[in-house]
DNA sequence: ATAAATAAGGGGAATTTTCCCCTTGTTGTG
DNA sequence: CACAACAAGGGGAAAATTCCCCTTATTTAT
């Protein structure tokens, strides 16, 4: 007996192609397509059984995947479903995997890898990738950047600049070699290698604005 | 006889106080206030002369300091403006010298400097200070920034991470010495002294997104 | 056709950044 | 009280960055 996929995605184009190569996979069938969250809904209120696995768009008009995972995992938390999307946005995939989402694919993904995705989810539950522990990295980073001190944040704002460290230093009225343990509490707390990976950070946390 | 200056600002307390200070300086004096571009505009279509200097704030209702400026180029192309602002939008600096705006002061100046600039606006028809030559200089980038090269590009968006040189030698199948000459050719033409002000320069013109 | 700009590459040296590990008060907080 | 966490400071060395000049083909304008 194959097994039954559902694809939700609003682009019809992208939909049609990926059934063709779902179905040419062993064992794999298409049994369903939806345009957005809402179709889908619709239709599992008709029919309360889950499919083996859903392959979930997360930028769709009315119903996006964020929300349409939210009501399955309220009325149908052991539907398996996949997360399959354009961007990376390290947000979205953190709350798609609280909500039970069982992972998170790139649409830039090769088909091979694409196929052992649906064989690992279905199988053993779970798919995870670099995608997701990107994800999850930058998450535990959040968490770490709630601990810095007000010296650390200030001295992350100036490392935001041309200055050199002794720059730093004079400007902060410290000794370089303390702004030295600056950095390299910084560079622990937030795992970065560089002071480039410092910066980034700041501009992403919009502790310093560009 | 003294000179008389206009002051168009929205903030009718900032006006006041202004008002209060331009009278206390020597050889000056407040001869109307308006409240916003059109004011002025309804002002000047009665009476076809100029005064010796307006300070026209930029932020204001129905008719900003922008579209004012515009205006009086056409209108009265004679007349004497500093434009007096809170922020230092360089974009909007370089749009109003470009109208022929005489000096562009931020709102946080010291009254000595004011006066300065006050006098020198008058006397000798303009008044340059750092905002000026900062976006100046920003400008001055933007222009060099479309002539990097394609290679050149590249390496940038490289830059923007935590890779060393030699790592981005690899990515981009090149030698280090030759990533090396990028770098240098960045610097100069960016106008920048380190690879945190390459990686902020990215991000600012959106190159590279966080 | 010729000068200028571009792309690619390099030598050598001074600075800066990064790493690893260590010390001493001060400030909490269980 | 005691033990942890924090702030401030440092020694020494390896690695990366930055600086200043120089070369050689290839394109591209004038």
């Amino acid at each position: 007996m194959n097994k039954e996929i559902i694809i939700v995605d609003d682009h019809q184009l992208f939909t049609h192609s990926l059934q063709i190569l779902v179905n040419s996979f062993e064992g794999f069938e298409v049994s369903r397509t939806f345009k957005n969250g809402e179709e889908l809904v619709h239709y599992f209120n008709e029919n309360k059984t889950p499919s083996d696995l859903i392959l979930l768009d997360m930028r769709m008009p009315i119903m996006n995947g964020l929300e349409t995972m939210a009501w399955l995992k309220q009325n149908l938390p052991e539907q398996k479903v996949l997360a399959l999307t354009v961007d990376q946005e390290d947000e979205h995939i953190i709350k798609m995997l609280r909500l039970g989402c069982r992972g998170y694919l790139l649409k830039d993904i090769d088909p091979e890898m694409f196929e052992h995705a649906l064989n690992s989810t279905i199988n053993t539950g779970y798919f995870t990738n670099k995608t997701i522990s990107d994800a999850m990295s930058h998450e535990e980073r959040k968490k770490n950047y709630h601990a810095l001190t007000g010296r650390e944040m200030e001295f992350l704002t100036h490392a935001c600049s041309e200055k050199t460290y002794k720059e730093v230093a004079k400007d902060m009225n410290l000794s370089p070699k303390t702004v030295e343990n600056y950095r390299e509490s910084l560079f622990s707390k937030l795992q970065v290698r560089s002071r480039v990976g410092l910066v980034m950070f700041a501009i992403k946390e919009e502790i310093f604005k560009v």
